[in-house]
DNA sequence: TCTCGGCAAAATACAGTGTATCGACATGAG
DNA sequence: CTCATGTCGATACACTGTATTTTGCCGAGA
């Protein structure tokens, strides 16, 4: 019996559902990042008591399921993606378009099975693009390795992107903008590696960096689809 | 000014001191997870009162950038590895290893910047095995990319992990596992190509499954190497 | 030796959390 | 008109992270 089973309460069930619930919870995520979301804030922006919400959800971790998958909702495609390439490619874009709106999906991504009917329906459109293409133990590890990826790799994008708006420099200023201590560190010598690193490396851009390392994940996906065997 | 800014405080401390509590938070997070370490209970386990921490910690976010630090230590190999290739795959071997010994570890990874002295060391190690085989720019993705994937891959292997073991049941028996629901959504018919999946799919060791992805993601990164442009 | 000052440590305090329980009220049935 | 049902609100509890106040010790000066 999980979140997603438990059917909308039988009848007159006031102005309040669920939808009105995942919604508020999710604006007030919006705005000051999932530790905003309290159950008592939730009810309290619509008008209700804090305990009214049992009614509808019966823990705040289902809470948190229920704004992941109205999130599925934005990122599942309008249309049908032409192959499997381009069906990953648009799942990872999208996620991450997605993650930018909603900056809190950072924490909550990868974090639990995604079950509800929007990330099934993003799955079943995803698995769909490979129809026939390769069995499906292949299908899956490709499914499964860009997803790391791009679970991965928005991840970290959102928590530079946190530490850079904490100490309110850039992400190519590493050293400063992590505070004295990593400057004092490369300065003992004993991460020469790094240091040339942090000295030479340029800017990067956020954008280009997560769209090359995924074509490479994608590359070699399709590497793999070609000769299975390899 | 971050965590690691922060000097051991001067000299007399009580037998007390940061690795103490770092570790007592650790065990605790071994036993119970995550959420069960609490600022009270750390205290509590190095029979202290749970003001005393703030001596040496100021905020409880900086308690799990130390145990994440500690844990970094675990992951740093012993021994110079041969390659860049040797060294990508030793260090998400261990880093899935670590998280095995240290499950909460999966709830931290990629959720901010890992810039303690051992996750610094790792970090040299490993951009130290690609020193002069190509440009920093390259370097960069192909640590970055292979850090993504194996990062979202041990995320969701947890997540599978813990949501198996709630519902006492086989990732493999996917629907029953997930409750009702996921079998009513495949029921609908709506999802043809994902209850073919579920269906026909063969149950997958996490091991090989980690490992098969990692190699994908580890040739592609070679391809990269090889031909810079392509 | 006695007293006082400073300071580390402990106790208390506060605002908030998720959630259980209980009491009132309103609404429908007989 | 009465009574039962069941929904909703208020209250309560155990706990959290952290700020503030109180305590008590220990060394310096008289």
């Amino acid at each position: 019996m999980t979140v997603w089973d438990r059917p909308e309460p039988p009848t007159r069930p006031a102005p309040l559902d669920r939808e009105r619930i995942v919604a508020a919870a999710i604006s007030l995520a919006d705005e000051g990042g999932l530790e905003a979301v309290s159950l008592r804030k939730v009810a309290a922006r619509l008008d209700v008591g804090p305990m009214r919400l049992y009614g509808y959800i019966s823990t705040k971790e289902e809470l948190f399921d229920l704004m992941v998958d109205e999130v599925y909702a934005e990122i599942l495609p309008e249309e049908r993606p032409g192959d499997w390439r381009e069906a990953l490619h648009i799942l990872a874009h999208r996620t991450r378009q997605a993650t930018r709106r909603h900056e809190w999906l950072a924490d909550l991504l990868g974090g639990r099975p995604a079950l509800g009917p929007n990330a099934l329906a993003v799955t079943e459109t995803t698995l769909a693009a490979f129809d026939g293409l390769a069995d499906l133990e292949t299908v899956a590890r490709a499914v499964e390795t860009v997803s790391a990826y791009f679970t991965g790799a928005i991840r970290r994008e959102i928590a530079n992107l946190r530490a850079e708006r904490a100490t309110g420099l850039s992400d190519r200023d590493w050293q400063r903008a992590s505070g004295p201590h990593v400057t004092r560190m490369l300065a003992t010598g004993r991460f020469p590696a790094l240091a040339k690193f942090v000295h030479d490396g340029t800017e990067v851009d956020a954008d280009v960096s997560f769209a090359t390392g995924l074509d490479w994940v994608l590359d070699a996906v399709a590497a793999k689809l070609a000769r299975p065997s390899a």
